[in-house]
DNA sequence: CCCGGCGAGGTAAGCGCTTACAGACAGCGG
DNA sequence: CCGCTGTCTGTAAGCGCTTACCTCGCCGGG
């Protein structure tokens, strides 16, 4: 009866959109009853051969397809997770950034790991300021959260965790909340390494990203662990602070070099994006990289390889950062596994041109 | 007594994750029915000051937020809108491409209409091949889509648009979906006439994108025409073919240049990142720009502005091009208005010096 | 003093699914 | 021939909300 009613009334009063088929439709065209629609769908129990068939001839004529939100409702699972990341806080949007690249690249890692378990992403850039509001409300979309940058205080953070699956990314390990990051210490280290020991260099300098993200900090620090450790000196100051963006760090230099400034004999870049900028910068003021300056980044985005010349860098596995932190919700979506509070992944120094190395 | 059950039950269960507080819950507590609730929450009627401000605190005591799935499918409204784009079909993805560029500026212009009347986006990249069977199911954890490239055929994007609003970027508009693009042909024929009447180049070619994609098709179209009108010669042939990518253009080139081929005046990029590969490129094989060759792009990427030598190109609204996407998707979503099959955003022009005009 | 009108708030019916439970029916042994 | 088992299918409850509809209490006017 409501399945005739609403029936009649839906191609009555919408036949445009909104008029998608229900689960009644399906039962009545196949003649049975909705669990077994449900079932056949669902591959529970043993539908006789001919009530399968009957239901997906229904299925396939009038092109039916659960609805998301029915099924979340009753089910319980939303087969969504939502990806959380900054953006826009500072700056009108205009020349914001160039360069989305290295979340884009997570995503994609996300997305990839998402789709193979039939969940989809719902992506959501939130600022700072809103994020307090803004996440909650994300996490009643969704089965489970993930957070770019530290967008919450670990307090704010646990709180969210009790009441849905959150994985950090590049932060810290919260209560309830896994982080998944690289191994920032080890490929800085290798890296620095290379520089005072291969190359002999005794000057470097950090040109920075976010003060306010793990991942810069751990970089800095470990490069002045190493650089201490062999006697080399670091220059550094406020100068010396980017964020992560080619234009922030091409402005940098370009404000150190007409300041007058002494040089380090390499500079190592927080990432690749500021590499870019710094070559950039140092190519317009007519010092050449590596000779007069060495120059080096990390995460081996893609462009690294086919800088002018190819960018020496730390490789993380930047799409596997997206794969593992979807792996590693998933699985607390789905049951109550999940162990360490934190997984790290390797990174690798990637030798090409830009220290000093000649190509092979 | 539904109500106290559930109740029990989950904080018995499960503390942690999944005990998010239901309607019921702030009901009891604010000692009203859940009708109140919603009506407080959703601004409806008008309740007393005393049940506004009892709701309000139960509400703040509680954490509460309102389950997405349960709203969507009581009010038939889920508030997230899927955006679909091509990735990955050909190429494993190592070196698939560097920039994301234009399509990720589009998704934040959506995102950013989005927010703003509280809805959510669903992004979802999709090969051409399981497009058909994706997008239908895609359509239905959302209200609306927004298809980038051309995903669909047009008669299955035409059965896709009975069920569910869809808007269309830089595609050809379809029964029942609305396409929006940028006037190509008014950029395309400003930048060419540039070339011929002010710089007096007397022959052109044409790095070409997708040769699928009608916005390809279209400033190639428009490029020949006016060129022929001047009588301007345009060469042409399969090794001018890129696919929208700085590697694939760079690689275009270097092939071309290695078989010695004799170069046109002026080349004339699909699209900004095809430029940067072509001048790339041409750098690579000691060729100046625009001395030699002259480059020209189309978008108007951040980049463009900061590559050496600033680049000429054509500027699309790209961040517009989402917002106007999810405006009339929401519209259509909304009511059913949605006059015209297609919204064209104006191009501009912008002169900067690769064409081989001279800083100012 | 009673009744109609009015406005706030409660009751309950769905939204389209999943699934526990019960019914129906066939096949089998006792 | 009855009852039991084991399959398959149907019935209906419920997921957490929104909202139509109705109740209740209060007020003013007749």
């Amino acid at each position: 009866m409501r399945n005739a009613d609403t029936a009649v009334t839906r191609t009555a009063v919408a036949p445009g959109p909104a008029g998608s088929p229900t689960i009644y439709d399906v039962a009545r065209l196949a003649g049975v009853s909705i669990a077994s629609v449900s079932r056949v769908l669902n591959q529970r129990g043993r539908p006789r051969l001919e009530t399968r068939e009957r239901v997906l001839d229904a299925v396939r004529d009038l092109g039916f397809v659960r609805d998301g939100a029915a099924r979340a409702l009753s089910s319980g699972l939303k087969e969504v997770v939502g990806v959380a990341f900054r953006r826009g806080e500072d700056a009108g949007f205009e020349d914001e950034d160039e360069s989305p690249l290295f979340d884009e690249v997570v995503n994609r890692g996300i997305e990839a790991s998402a789709r193979a378990v039939g969940f989809d992403v719902l992506i959501s850039t939130v600022s700072k300021e809103d994020a307090a509001i803004r996440l909650p409300a994300l996490a009643r979309k969704v089965d489970g959260l993930i957070l770019h940058d530290n967008l919450l205080a670990p307090a704010a953070l646990a709180r969210l965790a009790e009441h849905v699956p959150v994985v950090t990314l590049a932060s810290r390990p919260v209560a309830g909340a896994v982080n998944i990051r690289c191994d920032n210490v080890g490929g800085m280290r290798a890296l620095v390494r290379h520089l005072v020991s291969d190359h002999g260099y005794r000057s470097l300098a950090y040109l920075s990203g976010h003060t306010d993200s793990p991942d810069n900090l751990a970089r800095e620090r470990a490069l002045r662990v190493v650089a201490r450790a062999a006697g080399v000196e670091v220059i550094s100051g406020p100068a010396w602070r980017g964020d992560y963006s080619a234009v922030g760090a091409a402005r940098a230099i370009s404000s150190l070099l007409e300041g007058g400034v002494r040089l380090p004999r390499a500079i190592v870049c927080a990432n690749d994006q500021t590499a870019v900028g710094v070559m950039h910068a140092l190519g317009r003021h007519g010092l050449r990289v590596p000779a007069d300056v060495a120059v080096t980044g990390f995460d081996d985005v893609a462009i690294a390889r086919h800088l002018h010349p190819p960018l020496t860098t730390v490789r993380q596995p930047i799409r596997d950062l997206g794969s593992a932190a979807f792996d590693t919700l998933h699985a607390a979506i789905r049951g109550r596994a999940v162990a360490a509070p934190e997984r790290v992944l390797p990174t690798d120094l990637v030798i090409r041109e830009s220290c000093g190395c000649h190509a092979a």
